[in-house]
Order: structure tokens, then sequence, then C-alpha cells
DNA sequence: ACGAGATAGATTGTCGACAATGTACGCCTA
DNA sequence: TAGGCGTACATTGTCGACAATCTATCTCGT
């Protein structure tokens, strides 16, 4: 098998464990969107002292799942119909950057793995249809891919570290769809089929498509929830 | 007077103040590419508790000053050639796309400060030619306020607390040289022409070739510096 | 009654010491 | 002599307590 993104190596340290924890809590809405994070509460709950704590919320910070001030604490992230349009602005252009870079560098062996992966995906989507959890997991497993098919690792960092989070917490808490998931695989394809032609332009005009027709979905379910 | 960028805002903490002096060192070589970074010799050099200067590491590891592995230690980061163009790679796109939202969203009022911003270093750099320093402070500056004309916040936050380290850092140690300082000024005059155009695709691409070329002059040096 | 200031409580930032882990040296064996 | 093993040392991770700062409430004056 392999490992999701370099980052997530195994939890050594019990700064690591509890920083996996919250961060499932923050993404899946468990920890409330805009609620105060109280850190003797989180010790308390959490059984460790403050010190791995705090090395656990900078990091969360760093993943913009909270926003810390000094001297006054730190709050959980409110998702807002500007902040995704910020996020996924950023995200079409990296991503396809990365689409680019990964026509490049991407070796035969990893695009043929990323097309078994499809390949996979296809078959369990027939048999679960429409139970959107696994696809959900199912694409971003094919982002990361393509990600670190860039070879860039600054690139990595960001997007896999950094804006992922944020990602899966928009799509987790508004839900995604059905209609949208068979297209999803569609696109994945013309996508990898791009790479394994080394059309770096192409890759990257897919992409940025492929997102911004994400987006458009979640903009949609953000507007419905807000009425 | 503005600030130059929102994440600098002045040091509160004594985790901040030591951020800041080590960032210092490690930009500009005081300490040395590679090195290894002792807690317990930086808490003493600086005379306080290991628990800000931790801090401290966390944020000089999230803007890739160092690396650091678990229960092992953290290391300066090296410059090499291939980082430098991971680097700049991710920069002439981010930098670009900072171009495009600048000529969406930055008010008259701003424009007419960036231009004041580039006559100001125009006679400043007639007075001492030569002395890239200023050159280096100035061209930042410009950097910087495109950047934020983005109005994008991750956007912002990658470029000025994430990159811009690194980027100084190699500025810096291979030091920027002459014949190259004359030509950024028409470069930065060209671009924030096209934002006041409101033509960001213009903007965008003639920030990626200034990048580019300022690439290529660091990449010379590094060459020359290796044989 | 309303607003400014003071005070009490709680929270964050910092400290020094201990525990767990990694590193390096010397020793023993083949 | 070369290589593996074990021990001693140094470094990192974690803990509980103290200091500095912020927040909320209460009081007082206008």
């Amino acid at each position: 098998m392999h490992q999701p993104h370099p980052a997530l190596r195994q939890p050594v340290t019990a700064a690591d464990r509890v920083l996996l924890e919250i961060q499932r809590a923050i993404v899946e809405g468990d920890i409330a969107p805009g609620s105060k994070i109280s850190e003797p509460e989180l010790a308390r709950r959490f059984d460790l002292s403050r010190a791995p704590l705090r090395e656990a919320l900078a990091r969360l910070e760093r993943c913009h799942l909270i926003e810390r001030i000094p001297n006054a604490g730190a709050r959980v992230v409110r998702l807002s119909t500007n902040g995704l349009l910020a996020l996924y602005q950023l995200r079409e252009n990296l991503e396809g950057l990365a689409c680019k870079l990964a026509a490049e560098h991407m070796t035969d062996a990893e695009i043929t793995e990323v097309r078994q992966l499809l390949d996979q995906h296809l078959s369990s989507q027939r048999v679960r249809e429409g139970e959107s959890y696994y696809q959900e997991a199912g694409d971003l497993d094919f982002h990361y891919r393509v990600i670190l098919g860039s070879k860039n690792s600054y690139l990595i960092n960001i997007l896999c570290d950094e804006l992922y989070y944020l990602v899966r917490m928009y799509r987790v808490q508004l839900g995604m769809n059905g209609p949208r998931v068979s297209r999803a695989f569609d696109e994945h394809k013309a996508i990898i089929n791009a790479i394994a032609n080394r059309d770096g332009e192409l890759a990257d005009l897919l992409m940025r498509r492929h997102i911004a027709a994400s987006r458009r979905n979640i903009e949609q379910q953000l507007e419905q929830m807000g009425t």
C-alpha cells in the first residue's frame, strides 16, 4: 500500500495524536465553527498537559482550522462564502500547477497506479451508489496522488498539509451530493489521460475546471443553507 | 505609514521576539545552513526557557527555514538549485495569481500609493547606485503591496509568512547584483500599470516574467558559487 | 440611568524539572 | 581488525506550577 501523503506519518508523539483527534473533530463539526478553544478544557478532555496541546494548536493554526490571537486564545474557523471563494481560487491555481508538473515528473508506474485507483473507485462506486463518504475519500486520494506527482515539496506541503483540511471541512460539513459524483470520475479520468500524454497544459486546464465545478457545487449548498 | 504586512505585527510575546532574531540570523547566514539547532544552547543564548523557544521553532518550520524530525531535533535548511527551482516555480504562479486578483481588488488609492513607492525607490536608487540592500528591501516592499492587494488571505499568508523568508534567504546569501536592479524598476512599473488598467491577464504575465528573470539571476549566482 | 474605572476571575505565556527517546562511544566477540 | 551490542550521555517530549495578560462584572460618579 502507499501512504496518503508524506506528512501524515504515523503519530509518534502525544502532540501528534491529539492533533489528529482535534483535526477530525473540527473537520467533522464535532467542535462547532466559531467556538472558543479552551486549553485547560481540552487538556482535561484528552488527558494530557498543555505543552503538547499547544504544539497541536500551533499546527491547527497552520492548516487554518483555528485562529489564534496572542493572550486572547483561539477560535475554530468559521465557514463562509468569501472564505470558500478565496480557498478555491488558490486551489484551482495550485492544483492546476500540480497537474502541469505532474505531467512532467510522474513516472509511468505512478500513472498506472493512479489509473488502477480510478478503476477501483469506479467499481466501488457502482456497488454503493450515493454513499458520498467513500467518494469523498476517493476523490481526495486522487488529488493527493496528482499533487505528490508534482514532486515539488513546497507545493505538496501547502496543498496537503495546509489547505486540504479546510477543503475537507467544507465538503464534509456541507455534504457532497449525488449528481456531481459520477461526473467527477470522468473528469479524473480525463486529467490522468492528459498527464499520461505528457500534456501539462491540458491537464492544468482540466483540473482548474474540475475544481471550479466542485466549488460551484459547494457554493450552492452554502447558499441553500444560508436561506 | 503602513505596516509591511499583517502577520508582522509588533512582537508582544517572548516567542515573537526570539522568532524574529532567529529568523534574521538564519536568513542572513549567521546560523550556517545545514547546522543543527540545539534547544538548550539557543535557550541560554537568548536567555529564556525552552517553551517559547519551541514555539518559535514551530514557526520557523512553518516558513521552511528549519526542518524538524520528531525526537531527533531540527536543522537549518540548506540552499540548493533544486530547492530554488521548486520555490520559484511556486512563486511565479502564486504572485501571478496575486497580480490577477490585485487588478480586480486593489483600490485606486492603493495603486497610487504603490506608484509613489516606486518613484521613491527610483530616486533613492539614483542616489546610492549599487547598494543592493535597499533595493532588496524596496523590491520586497513592492511585491508585498501587490500581494496584499489580492485581498486573498490564504494567498497572503502563504506568500508573506511562509515563502518570503526563504526567498530573502536565497537573495541575501547569494547576493543580488547590479545590472538586474535597474531593469526591475521598469518591470515593477509595467506591472502596476497593468494593474491600474485592470488588465489582470497582462499583470499576471508580466509578474511571472519578472520573477523568472529574478530566478535566472539567482541561479547564475548559485552555479558560479558551486564551481 | 449610563459610562468609565477598578477589581476578581479565568486564560494564556513562561518557567524549571522529570521522563522518554535518540546518539555516540567503548567494549566484546568473531 | 571489523562489526555488533550495551551502556552512558545528551537531546527532545511532557508535566505541573507560577507570572502576565485579558475578560467580565461590579462599583462609583456624573
